[in-house]
DNA sequence: GTCTATAGTCGGATAGAC
DNA sequence: GTCTATCCGACTATAGAC
C-alpha cells in the first residue's frame, strides 16, 4: 500500500471476481488463464500469509507463481486484487470444513428439544478442535491463520469477505452452543464475550506458536502435541461449563 | 524489508542501543538529540503498531515525528533500528505495569505455604485483567498489542527483545499460578498449554476487536464494556479452576 | 544535530509484439 | 493470454552546507 499508483486513480476499488477473468471466453483458451489465476492465488496465500500485502512485491508474487509479471494486472487488475482473491479462496476452502461443522452444530441446536449438557459441550469441542486443526496447525494451514489474523488487526477490503464467509457463521455456532449451555439468548452480551474468549483459546495456538514452542521446548507441532492440546481443551471446557448457570 | 539497500551491505545487523545515540556527548547538546529520538520512537509505535515495519516509510515516520528525514539513519542507523527501539520502549513501559504484576504474583507464590484456591485464582485474574487493560484496551494501548502480536506471527530481531523483556516473565507467572492450582510442576506440558489458552482468552480482545465490535454491535470499547469483560472472565476462570485436580 | 538536495534502486502498472 | 521492455513515481540512505 506504500507505492502510490500513478495512473487511473482508485475510483472503482471493487476488485473483480476471482473466477471469470477479465472477459468471458470459450473454454479452450480459458484453461491457460484459469491455471494462471489459480497459480497466482496459491502463491498469494503462501506469500501474503507470511508477509502481508505490503510485504510482497508483484515480482516476487509472479516469480513464486511461475507466471509473468503482467499477468497480475491482467487477471486481477492489481496486486490487491490477488489479495482479495486469496481471501475468497480461503473462504471456499474453509467452507468445506469449518463452516460445514458450524452448520451441523447449528442444525443440531435448532431442533428445539432440550439436550444434555454433555452433548452441548461435545458440540462446542467439535467446533474448537476443527478450528484448531483447520486454521492453526500444519504448516500450510498456518498461512491461512496468519492471513485471517492479520485481517482482524488491520482490516482491508478482504475483511468483509472473510467475515461474511466464515467468521459470522462460525461465531454464530459458538454463540448458539454457549447460549444453550448458559440458558441465555444467543445475542446476549455475555454470550458474545464468551465466544470471543473461546475462539481466543484456540487461535492462540496459531498466533503464539513461536512462544508456545519456546516455552515447552518443542521443535514443532506434531500430531502428538495436537492431541495433547485437544485433551487439555476437553478438560478445561468441560470444567468451564460443568456446573450450573 | 522490500526496498533492498544498496550500500554498506548488512554485515553488522546489530542495531545500536536506543539511549546513547551515535556518540556519547555532553549533556547540553544531547538534549535536542534525545528529544528527536524520543519523538521518533513515539511516532514509530503509532505507525509500526498499525501498519507493521514494511507498511511505514521513512518519510511518514519522520513527518509523524516532526523531525527531519535524515534524523532516522543518523540516530538509529536505519528504519529497522527505530523499529527495534520501539520494541525496547514497549518492554520498558510494560515493565512498569505488566512485569511488575507478574513479579508480585511470583513473589506471592514462592512463599512455600499452601494457599486457598480462591487466592490463587485471584492472582491469576490479576494477571489477566492487568494484561487486558495494559495491552488490549485504550486506543493507544492497542498499538502495543498489535506490535507484539505481529512480532509473534513474523518474528524479527525485535522478537527476542519482547520475549525476554516480558513474554517469558509474564508467562512464567501464569505457569506458576496454574501449576499451584493444578498441583503440577510449573514446567509441565499441560501447564504450558493452559498458559497459552488463558493468554489467548485475553489477547483475543485485542486481536479480534473488530469482530467483537461487529458481533455485539458496540461502537467502541469503553470502560463499561471492559468491566463487563472482566466480570465474565472472573466467572469463567473461577469455574475453570473450581473443582478438584 | 539538523537540514536540503540528491544519488541510486526498486516498485507497480502498462504498451504493444507475438 | 502471455511475453519483453519500459515508464516513472516513490523509496532509503547519504553528502555536505549550516
Amino acid at each position: 500500500m506504500k507505492q502510490i499508483k500513478h495512473s487511473s486513480d482508485r475510483a472503482r476499488s471493487t476488485p473483480q471476481a476471482i473466477s471469470p477473468g477479465p472477459r468471458g471466453r470459450s473454454s479452450a483458451v480459458d484453461l491457460r488463464g484459469e491455471k494462471t489465476r489459480a497459480r497466482l492465488v496459491e502463491a498469494g496465500l503462501r506469500l501474503f500469509g507470511r508477509h502481508g500485502p505490503d510485504g510482497v512485491t508483484t515480482r516476487e508474487l509472479a516469480s513464486e507463481a511461475g507466471v509473468n509479471l503482467a499477468a497480475i494486472p491482467y487477471h486481477f487488475r492489481s496486486k490487491e486484487g490477488v489479495y482479495v482473491a486469496v481471501a475468497q479462496s480461503i473462504v471456499e476452502r474453509l467452507g468445506g470444513e469449518l463452516v460445514r461443522v458450524a452448520e451441523r452444530v447449528n442444525a443440531s441446536l435448532s431442533q428445539s428439544q432440550r439436550r444434555p449438557r454433555s452433548e452441548l459441550i461435545g458440540l462446542l469441542l467439535e467446533l474448537m478442535t476443527s478450528m484448531l486443526r483447520t486454521i492453526c496447525l500444519s504448516q500450510e494451514r498456518t498461512l491461512v491463520g496468519m492471513f485471517v489474523i492479520r485481517e482482524q488487526m488491520q482490516p482491508s477490503d478482504a475483511f468483509n469477505v472473510l467475515y461474511d464467509g466464515f467468521m459470522r457463521p462460525v461465531g454464530a455456532a459458538y454463540a448458539n452452543a454457549i447460549a444453550a449451555l448458559r440458558g441465555l439468548p444467543a445475542d446476549d452480551t455475555r454470550v458474545g464475550i464468551e465466544v470471543q474468549m473461546l475462539v481466543g483459546q484456540v487461535l492462540m495456538f496459531c498466533i503464539g506458536r513461536e512462544t508456545l514452542l519456546r516455552r515447552l521446548r518443542w521443535k514443532q507441532l506434531d500430531e502428538n502435541h495436537i492431541r495433547e492440546i485437544e485433551r487439555v481443551m476437553e478438560q478445561v471446557v468441560g470444567q468451564q461449563f460443568a456446573g450450573a448457570r
